[in-house]
DNA sequence: TTGAAAGCGCTAACAG
DNA sequence: CTGTTAGCGCTTTCAA
């Protein structure tokens, strides 16, 4: 039986008779056989691998958000047969990776995450043609693939509950804001202020707070104000919760003197605080959904069809409250 | 100019001209050329690229010290122009996985992460002769490498620590004991109780306790104890997390009323908290070590020559105080 | 010091 | 339905 005979029947090619198919699979199975997938690559000009190139910042891989992503993939992925790498870089070493990855054929597609504003990365990848889903949209003329939560309507839920509770002096704790998200919730955080007929002092706006211990100083710093705000809207759950640690260590009344609501879970930290939040459901879902994106992007679909906005839901808690007088 | 020369030439073998070689590094330079990693693992029989198989326990890729691991893996690798990469898997599908990854040959050699007491990975790979470094022990008669903190020796700090200051009845949670270093831990507890002439009351070692749910939940058990231990010593950090939750929102004076020495860090999460832990030290400088010892071991090094046990600290804190009266 | 040819393990086009 | 042939892009003998 000849090689061309074995490979069509362990690939499920129709033409071949379905007792040799039967005898094939047999003798292989016995022998704990399966193609080489590098030869079969080669020959073939796909890899049936997806890659997601990570620069190693604990603030993010252990991010619980991240993993429920990545592993809503990954699931998602097996079913396809299709296998998920992560290969973590170091972050000077990030665009080389990718340039690697894409000149080396390695992996089909890519997952390109934490998105930038302007996304060296993602320009990359567009120029160079290769098949990439954006995890969160970046600025760009050309169309690409993107998968995302929509910034502004979440800001509007949270604004707009704390505007209902009687609130007029708000801040906010931003993420660096040459990242996408952050710049997009800042930008939707004035735009709905300003709707209001409210003034968003620049004092209350505080930028870089990407993890817990700037969350905390970042709060501590509006505690400090003569006339602090009455309540604050957190962008990322780093510094979210930071930012609440902070409160309860000045003995303030969380949700009476100051309210507070957080973009992302903040639950498995904060245990026995419920937090009002701004949450992205479905992570796992959203995962699943994005790598099969990337896969019809591989097929041939056109990006322009491939942009996702979901949408956050606010999670009532008991740290936003009224105003106090 | 032939395809041998040009390889000749990027690969940097001795033969050929200098002037060759800087024509052609200039021209692939240009040109942007970079060789198929495909084509050419598959002509060489190495694919330069080391892995790790880790399946999606939020638990663990959150944990901060594998994070510290795989940089100090990734940045060691780096340097040696190799690759790292992780595969996330379904758990079901963890076995599997590395029968793939070793048939498949996309890589050279894994990291096992997690070890069991009877770990059928290291068993497999045993069995099929591939290269690859545990981290942390199992039982298993042939030999292998390894690479691991000395669970005996943090125990008797901590057991050490908590006897000099006079308590006896002392408390343990452990995580599942099918994971090999609950298991260590647990045996050189007791061992160490034994020499120093105390009882370990079995109401007091509570097992199962891998994350903050659970040690919170064994904690409260340990609370409702009638004569409840004055120490307890937790095996894994998340689970410490919750034990110290605890104590905290049961109104108890940690280091007082009852004293605690958590194994690994918890001052990331514990914030503003002087928590006494067994620490593991140069957490990257172990995955450097790591990625070294598969390396050699990929060069061919006997397997028993890779075996390195580094020593665990005590971190004195201000949870473990003087037994009360 | 360079080149020609064989082959790594597979798939794909083309005959039979 | 099955086999033969020709590559996929590289490295590596072996000759020149």
């Amino acid at each position: 039986m000849s090689k061309t005979t074995v490979s069509r029947a362990l690939n499920g090619y129709p033409e071949v008779n379905d007792k040799t198919r039967q005898r094939v699979l047999e003798a292989a199975r016995e022998a704990g056989y399966e193609a080489n997938p590098m030869a079969r690559s080669l020959a073939v000009g796909r890899s049936n691998v997806l890659g997601i190139i990570y620069p190693l910042l604990p603030a993010d891989l252990g991010d619980s958000m991240f993993l429920d992503v990545v592993g809503g993939m990954s699931e998602a992925l097996e079913a396809a047969r299709m296998n998920l790498i992560i290969a973590p870089v170091s972050q000077a070493n990030e665009l080389p990776s990718y340039e690697q990855m894409v000149r080396g054929k390695r992996v089909d597609g890519l997952v390109v995450s934490r998105t930038m504003v302007h996304d060296e990365r993602i320009a990359y990848l567009c120029k160079a043609g290769f098949p990439f889903v954006a995890h969160g949209r970046t600025r760009l003329d050309t169309p690409y693939a993107w998968f995302d939560y929509d910034n502004e309507s979440g800001i509007r839920l949270a604004l707009g509950r704390l505007l209902s509770l009687g609130h007029q002096r708000i801040g906010l704790l931003s993420a660096p804001l040459q990242m996408n998200f952050a710049c997009q919730r800042k930008e939707s955080f004035l735009a709905m202020m300003a709707e209001a007929g409210l003034r968003a002092d620049p004092r209350w706006m505080i930028g870089d707070t990407i993890d817990r211990r700037s969350g905390y100083q970042a709060m501590q710093q509006l505690l400090e104000c003569t006339d602090r705000p009455t309540a604050v809207v957190v962008d990322n759950h780093l510094s979210g919760v930071g930012a609440v640690r902070a409160l309860m260590d000045a003995g303030i009344e969380i949700g009476k003197e100051m309210s507070v609501i957080v973009w992302g879970s903040v639950a498995d930290t904060l245990v026995g605080l419920d937090v009002t939040t701004i949450d992205q459901p479905d992570a796992r879902r959203a995962g699943a959904r994005m790598s099969q994106m990337l896969l019809s992007l591989i097929e041939g679909a056109p990006a322009e069809s491939l942009q996702e906005l979901w949408q956050p839901v606010l999670l009532a808690g008991a740290t936003a409250g009224s105003c106090p007088h």
